[in-house]
DNA sequence: CTGACTGCAAACCCTTTGCAGACCG
DNA sequence: CGGTCTGCAAAGGGTTTGCAGTCAG
């Protein structure tokens, strides 16, 4: 699946100019993943990438894919899918619910909210297919933390997610 | 953060039917770990399980722990935050948008709905603390997958999450 | 009693890091 | 040309697995 090759060059160019305003090197395999990332619907992870690549530039290292990825989220230029390298957590809660959690201490809240129930779900995905489960993850920072970061270090790092 | 006696007691009465009914054998280890996690609202990993459970169990290791989990899991009693077990996955969408992720291919796409927007978000969890960022995930069967499904195989694992 | 379960240690997978050479600007 | 970037290989952290002894039913 492929993003339209308009919108694909729009992000080239967007990534072009981050990067020299960042003061970044556009070296050949940064073009390459970044055109392979951005010309994707898939939200693919670092190995396929990597493999997508490899037939463009052999010598590619999956390394690199990784560095210039997190590279590409520091710029704000592309974001993950799920928490990064995060252990899985485990939930004995059985009720439908969500979770609020806090980007800088962890803390995690569950919330029941009809609004985000099943068929408002399964209306918003209309067309693609069935809905088995869905899950709302709010990230903020809480009370106590607000607290603390107004007290001390405001320079909170921005969390895309 | 505990959660309420009466509630844990019933939490530990279900698991122990579920285990009767599934043959499952009642170990020491077993309603230890259960009654860690069933007695938390923090969601913890495998690691902070372990930890917890030490004191009580000196014995007790960290593979027991996961074997453990994954076991409730199994019977439906602990589902996991986030996918189990997938490797990072990158996005260059940089509008809000949500996902829906098809539980059998791993086919994902991305959904634009205003009904879930910052503002709703914000509604949802006040009182726990600001909004950073919001994320839905709907997962169920995509339309590909359900075609398959009618023809070959209806017996799809139930996937929590 | 006996098969399911545990603890141990080693394996595994994905991701990150240190280093020496390569290349962008 | 100099500092950044790459590729390699090895380390790292969380999770899983094979095995032999142990324990619940």
């Amino acid at each position: 699946m492929k993003v339209d090759e308009a919108e694909l060059g729009r992000r080239m160019e967007a990534f072009k100019k981050a990067a020299r305003e960042a003061g970044v090197k556009l070296t050949h395999q940064r073009l390459e993943i970044f055109r392979e990332i951005a010309g994707s619907l898939e939200h693919p992870d670092a190995e396929t990438i990597f493999k997508a690549v490899q037939p463009r530039m052999p010598t590619v290292s999956l390394d690199t894919v990784y560095r210039t990825l997190w590279m590409l989220n520091e710029l704000d230029l592309v974001s993950t899918l799920g928490p990064r390298r995060e252990s899985i957590r485990f939930d004995a809660n059985l009720r439908p619910h969500h979770h609020y959690v806090c980007v800088r201490c962890g803390l995690t809240r569950d919330f029941e909210a009809p609004v985000f129930d099943e068929q408002a779900m399964a209306g918003a995905v209309k067309g693609f297919g069935s809905v088995v489960a869905s899950q709302v993850e709010v990230r903020g920072i809480c009370e106590n933390c607000s607290k603390a970061v107004a007290a001390a270090d405001t320079s909170v790092r921005h969390q895309p997610r």
